[in-house]
DNA sequence: ACTGCTAATAGTCAAAGATGGTCAACATCT
DNA sequence: AGATGTTGACCATCTTTGACTATTAGCAGT
């Protein structure tokens, strides 16, 4: 197993309930995996991104740490929030993957939703010669579609 | 024998039970049959493709994978004959949109994952300076891979 | 209290390593 | 000739490490 993925299960371990963060020190943490310091850098930077659900926090010099903290919103806020800010104009299928597999754990739509749109925005959807930036353009509005569509079965009721 | 079916065989090879999905290195296999490496990509997009009820996912770097998850067994018959038949090369967004919510009238799937197949099958989703021809292309490999998705459910790992 | 030094932390960035992907030329069947 | 198969050169992405940088708390000297 990767070094990035054992540190960042270790990392999730941490949560013992429903608290909002929690706190490491890096060189710590480094230390116990017998790593570069700056690889905790590295799993923190693509596996708890706001993208995943997190934002970072931390303090350097004496005493100093790195807290994690889980961002809470609303299933509608969320959808909403994807809609108009973060998607945009394009989009790549990795961050199209993130996105809704993050959906998925926060609880905004089942895991099976989540796959079947992920489905969708695979690379192999769009293996046709056209140029990469155009894909990652239509990847994008097949993506805001779909969300459209969630945020509608939430107001149907 | 061709080199191409003896890789195909022995990927098959590879499913033990009744495992949704199996993984492999590509170099590994590569060097196994002492070939290149991009031999293993053209067996995997000749025969592992969704028509054949296969999805392929990879990562690259270090820890790198290609996994190769395969549609049930017992998975819808409806959803078998849409995959390797009906759809074809290409689809209109019209046609794309009847056989949804054709799918969702006959129960195979709820309406709500109707709409949400048919929100990332609509023209909007494809608003971009494309060939026409293109974009009934992409949206039948859209279609494809969303069907083999629904076809893997109640698959457990 | 104020200043400045030091130790203790964390951050950044670029290079090297480890994989897989693409594409076009060439080869071999049918 | 056309379809299918094979290879290799070149590309893209992900991980790991280390050198160098930035920040903070605590303390010693005044």
């Amino acid at each position: 197993m990767r070094l990035s993925d054992a540190i960042e299960e270790f990392i999730k371990e941490l949560w013992e309930h429903d608290e909002a963060e929690v706190e490491l020190k890096r060189n710590e943490l480094a230390e116990y995996f017998r790593c570069a310091p700056s690889q905790i850098n590295y799993v923190l930077s693509t596996r708890f991104t706001p993208d995943h659900g997190y934002a970072i926090e931390s303090r350097r010099g004496g005493g100093g740490f790195i807290r994690i903290i889980r961002i809470q919103r609303e299933s509608h806020e969320t959808l909403r929030y994807l809609l108009n800010e973060r998607v945009g104009e394009a989009i790549s299928a990795k961050e199209a993957q993130i996105l809704c597999l993050h959906l998925a754990e926060q609880g905004t739509i089942s895991h099976e939703d989540a796959e079947l749109m992920y489905a969708a925005l695979r690379p192999q959807s769009q293996s046709v010669p056209i140029p990469e930036p155009l894909k990652d353009v239509i990847r994008a509005k097949t993506l805001k579609n779909m969300l459209l569509s969630l945020a509608q079965r939430g107001s149907q009721q």
